[in-house]
DNA sequence: GTCTATAAACCGATAGAC
DNA sequence: GTCTATCGGTTTATAGAC
């Protein structure tokens, strides 16, 4: 089938997504201009306009994806048999996951007050749907009592803070590979929640 | 000293420091116009310009003060003998202090990237010296092998970040009272430790 | 599918009146 | 100390040519 001249919708998407993403985690959402988009792009601004409805749509969408990738890749993540070997597996797995893409998780804490009220009910969902599977393992521990929790919901908050943490800081290449920091990490967290 | 109509200086500057860490912390630096925050004081947009040179000048000022505020009162807050003490005192003191300025910490955390590299640099050097006193403390208690900890850094990061994280999720009024909170941080803290 | 051009509104900051 | 008015530039988003 024949194309006109220019079109690249297959490229372009993308890479909307793409510079987007990098811009908005760079410099905040509101500071970023479509035209500055559309720079990056290399296309002109109204050309954006065929791959989003608005700005906040293409946010919301960022933030949409990558909360649907983080859950989705925890569900197919392997874990041991008991809590603490689940535990374990959570605590990898998000320092991994997290490091493999600094500003979308940026951009998820940050730029949610940008979205509307149904948009930010959405991301907030699967939030505390993300949360709640870091819960059921401490709470699993607990019963098992392998875990001496004072209370499963502010250890959960703890923990997840703890971990993302590492995003602020962490550069390629530095003084410990990102291996080492896990292991330091679930070294921590294994003694905060008492296993 | 009689003053001209409308002459309110010891009202509007406060006001205006007051109300543009409100909005930009509910809105981000970026997404808050001048005129927003005149119209928040009761002024027009030019007024402000008698107390802040420009905008970017009203952020540092903001970010500045409060990084300032927060070192000086951590040095003035009773600590006791040994290192598992004073982080006992560093636990409660970050979480206490924090709740008590969520506006600003959310602030400190987000916008330092609308400041130009000189502020920047500022402000990050103030943060730096604040982590040093929680390392300080650290190293002291692995020096005197009362903790067992892998990286003191990581650890200072960790734990830092740990912590802060509580001015994300905490509303007054809660499931749990401040002080309850600060009990069961300062349990997964010291077991993190392996205090 | 992309471009150019533009509408309508808003931005930060300043000048001068009071 | 504050206001009104404004400059010069930017913004998001759309219309219409190709």
């Amino acid at each position: 089938m024949a194309r006109k001249t220019g079109s690249h919708a297959q490229i372009t998407g993308p890479k909307i997504r793409s510079e987007a993403l990098r811009l908005f985690a760079r410099h905040g959402f509101a500071a970023v201009s479509m035209r500055q988009i559309a720079a990056a792009v290399g296309v002109q601004a109204g050309a954006l306009y065929l791959y989003t409805p608005d700005k906040e749509a293409l946010l919301f969408d960022l933030l949409k994806t990558h909360m649907d990738e983080l859950l989705e890749a925890w569900a197919g993540e392997p874990r041991g048999a008991g809590p603490v070997e689940a535990l374990e597996a959570f605590v990898r797995f998000h320092i991994r996951f997290n490091l493999s893409r600094p500003d979308a998780v940026f951009l998820s804490y940050m730029e949610l007050r940008n979205l509307g009220s149904a948009n930010f009910v959405m991301i907030e969902d699967l939030r505390k749907a993300y949360e709640r599977e870091l819960e059921e393992i401490l709470i699993a521990g607990q019963q098992a009592k392998v875990f001496a929790i004072p209370d499963t919901k502010l250890a959960t908050m703890a923990l997840i803070a703890m971990l993302t943490g590492v995003t602020t800081w962490f550069r390629e290449g530095g003084r410990l590979s990102q291996a080492r920091i896990a292991a330091i990490y679930w070294d921590m967290a294994r003694k905060a929640v008492g296993a």
